[in-house]
DNA sequence: TGTACATCAGTGAACGCGCGTTCACTGATGTAC
DNA sequence: TGTACATCAGTGAACGCGCGTTCACTGATGTAC
């Protein structure tokens, strides 16, 4: 990933290559889902025969641990891209919700593939792990503002055991400065919701309840935004 | 399914066997996930020749289906067991929220099947409908009796646009009777954070930023109780 | 209660398919002098 | 600038595998008289 500019043509053949392959297979992954993704489909695709993959992805894990990674790399762009650092806590929250969720409905595949049920047989690498944190972090830097600038209520926190009392300890002490436990466990309930609304949505688990998907998700999202900065 | 008792031996066994098969394919997707569920494999483990299945499920697709049906009915019995309708409305959420987790736990693959990712090239029948709103049924009817005792506040309905209120009507008619579109909605966020903090314990999305699942979980229950009876 | 026929469960062979991965190879591109 | 060698990309054939589904069949179970 991290490799300086190609200087020979060859290499820039490669880097060229490397993409196009990730494109088709991203354009497989949409149409048949993760589990269906075949190498000898992409390279098909391609006018390759089968074998050449194996000069840009060692196996399809790799490849698919390629597409995961620019997966998480795509909707924390996209998360950075719709925040505005000037904004208020709650707006910034609200932007934050409808860039995630156009970024998912615009490749639900994708999106399936990092926050659905993960591909059977496949295990995820570790660096997917940072990637992964990307779009976290856009969320858990706007609580921290809001909290620095007084707009997020810190309310006294609710009981709770030694052990998640240290569970966010790590957490505010890695991405959420100076924002208190009460704050942070709002903060996760508020992060879970919003990914477990538009999982609702894009499974289809909400066929025939929910008709307007836009109005309703706003709805919502203001609702917990207001949980958010409200406190208890 | 609505069959009545089986009278003769031959429809004794074909209720015995055809149960027989499903457990098998749990079992199978329990250790590698829907789509590696193959028929060939259930019916080599319980030592029939593979085409004989044929006489049970006319396809793949439809033993997939009656192991998606089983799985709702499951998480709805074991919501419906978990439920003391005499109970205040924040314990019988925290009951609920507690006994769904702990099923999903129980069979992580079957929680995945219904809500994960959908099967690639797999579409739900008409038929998964009913079974998939038995366990929101509970919920709604704890949200319901919550509202008729007075333990859960109304409070102001916020703005939403005609569409929405057209979609909370319709659910209210449905499964929630007399319970307002400002409960309703904080009631849908509920379910969702609900749904949203099984799958990232599931799925590994607080690998390594929470520990003590358990602990945390309840914390954020309690908290999500809060939010639904006590108002905006 | 016994017989004749119909129904059904399970067999085994086969069809046609696609998959991931390996390997020895050819020919083009890049590098060092 | 030209040559000799090393590196690399892509080929094509092959391996071994498992899959869903169909089909004509045998033999057991059930039903009607």
């Amino acid at each position: 990933m991290a490799t300086s500019a190609p200087r020979t043509a060859r290499e820039r053949v490669r880097v060229e290559l490397t993409a196009e392959i990730k494109d088709v297979a991203r354009r497989h992954l949409a149409e048949h889902g993760a589990s269906a993704l075949s190498l000898r489909a992409v390279t098909r695709d391609l006018g390759m025969v089968s074998s050449a993959v194996y000069r840009y992805f060692p196996s399809r894990d790799d490849l698919l641990t390629a597409l995961i990674v620019d997966a998480y790399d795509a909707v924390g762009a996209a998360a950075e891209d719709a925040d505005n650092p000037d904004a208020p806590a709650a707006d910034r929250w609200l932007a934050l919700a409808r860039a995630i969720r156009a970024w998912a409905l615009g490749q639900p595949q994708e999106y399936a593939l990092i926050y659905g049920s993960p591909v059977p047989g496949y295990q995820a690498p570790a660096d997917t792990i940072d990637p992964a944190a990307r779009v976290a972090f856009v969320f858990l830097r706007l609580v921290a503002d809001g909290v620095e600038r007084g707009e997020i209520a810190t309310g006294d926190a609710a009981r709770m055991s030694r052990s998640v009392h240290a569970d966010l300890a790590q957490l505010r002490s890695l991405a959420a400065p100076d924002v208190p436990d009460s704050v942070l466990s709002r903060a996760l309930l508020v992060w879970a919701q919003l990914f477990g609304s538009i999982s609702f949505e894009l499974f289809g688990h909400l066929h025939n309840v929910i008709h307007d998907y836009d109005a309703f998700f706003d709805v919502q999202m203001r609702s917990a935004g207001r949980f958010l900065v409200g406190g208890d």
